[in-house]
DNA sequence: TTATGAAAAAATATCGATTTTTATGGCGAA
DNA sequence: TTCGCCATAAAAATCGATATTTTTTCATAA
C-alpha cells in the first residue's frame, strides 16, 4: 500500500543514514519513525526542551499515531524524550549541569570499559580498533567549507565502539551508547567551539597505541582527557 | 467510561504496588499496563523466553492493542523484553552466562557509584542511608512458611538505592537500577538457593556502617561479596 | 517418507475516528 | 490590574476495525 497525501519526503522511503551505523531499510513504521526521530533528536533539529507534538510528528514523518507514539515511547525509555502523562513529549532540554553530569558518568563507565577491554584484549579486537582508526584517518572531520562531515561521525561513533568492544559486557557497550547519544546532542548544539585548533587524529592514535601495547593507563588518560576537552569545548560553546 | 467484559482484576484498577516503590495512581492506561507488565516479569509470572503476544496482554490487562504495544515498547527499550519487528514481544531469557555478564557489569557500576557516594558523603546522606537499613532490619525476608515478603523487597531496593544517592549521577543510578530490575528477575526464578544460610541483615550492616565511617575500601568489598554470593547462590539454583 | 508450496489461520502493525484530558482565551468581579 | 471561572479549542489517549505479515496446516509430488 502506498501512503499519499501530506507526507514528507523522508516519509515515502523507510530507510536512513544512522549516525551509527550504516543505512539500515526499517520493516515497521515505528521502527522507522523511530530512526527518523531519533536522527533529528541527535542532530538537535527538534529543539532541546521543546514540546514534540504526536500530530506534528504524525504530519511529518507520514505514519498514524500509532506507530508514532511506540517511537515516541521508545525515544523517552531511552532517555531522549521526557514523556508525562497526559501531557505528551518533550524533546530533553540542554544544560550545563547535565553535560558535567554527562561527562562525569560517561567518564566511569568508558574507563571501565576500556580498562576490561585491554586487560581482555585479543588479536581480532586489536585488528578491529586498527581498522577503525584507518577508516577515520581517511576522512576529514568537515568539508572545506565547515560542514559537518556525517560518515566522519559515523567512523568515529565505531572507533570509540571498537576501543571497548572486547570489554565482555554488552550491558555497559548499550549503557556508553547511550551517553555517547547525549555527548552527541551537545556537539551538535554547541558547535564545538571549532575556534580551537585541534588535533583529534593524534589523540585517536594515542589512546589505540597504549591500548594496543597494554599501557592501560596510558590508554584511559588518553581517552578521558579526550571527552574532558571534548566536553570543555561544548562548556564554551554553550555559554558563548 | 467503564470497561467491561473478558478483563482480570487487576485492570480495573490503575494501580499497583511496585517493587522498587510505593503504590503509585497510575495517569494513563500506557502506564498502568506498564507497570503491571513490568511487574509480572520481573517475578517471571512471565516464563523467560515466551513469546509475550499483544492480543493476550490486550485481555490479560484491559486495554487496547495501543496503550498494550505503548507498554510493550517501553519495557523492550528497558531491556526486559525482546522487540523484534513483524515477529512480537519476547520475555527476555534467563541464562547462565548473562547472569554472569549481569553480576560483572553490577559490580563495576555499583563500585563506582558508592566510592563516589562515599567521597561525596552529606549528613543527608548518611542518614538516608540508616534510615533505609533500620527499615529494612524491621521486616523478615520471607514470611514463616518461606513465602518472599515484599515488602522486604522494596525496602532492600530502597536501601541499595540509598548507598549510590550522593554518587552525583541520576544516569548512572539509572543504570544501576536497570541492573537490579535483571538481577531480580534471576532470584525469583533461582529461588536463590534457600537452603544456604546467611546472615543478609549483617552484610548490609557492614557495608553501610563502613561506608558511613569513609571506609570505602572495605564497603565496596562488603557490597560487591554480597553482589557475588547472591549471584553464585543464584547460579546455583539456576544449575540444580 | 520427505520436501514443497499454496491456502488458511493467526498474529502483528496500522489507520481513522472517538473519548478524555489539558491548555487557552475571554469576561466579569474583587 | 489580577484573580478566578467557564466555554472553547487543542492535544493526548484510546478504541475498534482493517491491512499486512508471519506461521501453520495440509495436500501433493518427488
Amino acid at each position: 500500500m502506498l501512503r499519499l497525501g501530506l507526507i514528507s519526503a523522508a516519509a515515502v522511503f523507510r530507510g536512513l543514514c544512522l549516525t551509527d551505523g550504516s543505512t539500515v531499510r526499517e520493516t515497521t513504521l515505528a521502527s522507522s519513525v523511530y530512526a527518523h526521530l531519533r536522527d533529528d533528536l541527535l542532530h538537535c533539529r527538534l529543539p532541546p526542551n521543546s514540546k514534540l507534538r504526536v500530530e506534528w510528528a504524525v504530519a511529518q514523518y507520514g505514519a498514524g499515531a500509532s506507530p508514532v507514539r511506540e517511537a515516541l515511547n521508545r525515544l523517552a525509555a531511552e532517555g531522549l524524550l521526557d514523556r508525562r502523562d497526559q501531557r505528551g513529549f518533550f524533546v530533553m532540554p540542554i544544560t550545563l549541569e547535565e553535560l558535567e553530569e554527562l561527562t562525569r558518568t560517561r567518564c566511569w563507565l568508558e574507563e571501565r570499559a576500556f580498562r576490561e577491554s585491554i586487560a581482555n584484549r585479543t588479536a581480532s579486537w586489536e585488528e578491529g580498533v586498527v581498522v577503525a582508526l584507518h577508516r577515520l584517518s581517511r576522512l576529514p572531520r568537515r568539508a572545506e567549507n565547515g560542514t559537518p562531515n556525517t560518515e566522519w561521525e559515523t567512523r568515529h561513533r565505531a572507533f570509540h565502539r571498537a576501543l571497548i568492544a572486547a570489554c565482555r559486557s554488552d550491558m555497559l557497550i548499550g549503557f556508553c551508547a547511550q551517553l555517547a547519544d547525549q555527548a552527541y546532542r551537545y556537539r551538535q548544539v554547541a558547535r564545538e567551539a571549532a575556534s580551537v585548533p585541534r588535533d583529534e587524529l593524534a589523540e585517536h592514535n594515542a589512546m589505540a597505541t597504549k591500548a594496543i601495547n597494554g599501557d592501560a593507563d596510558g590508554a584511559v588518560e588518553a581517552l578521558l582527557s579526550h571527552y574532558r576537552l571534548t566536553s570543555e569545548l561544548c562548556s564554551i560553546g554553550l555559554k558563548g
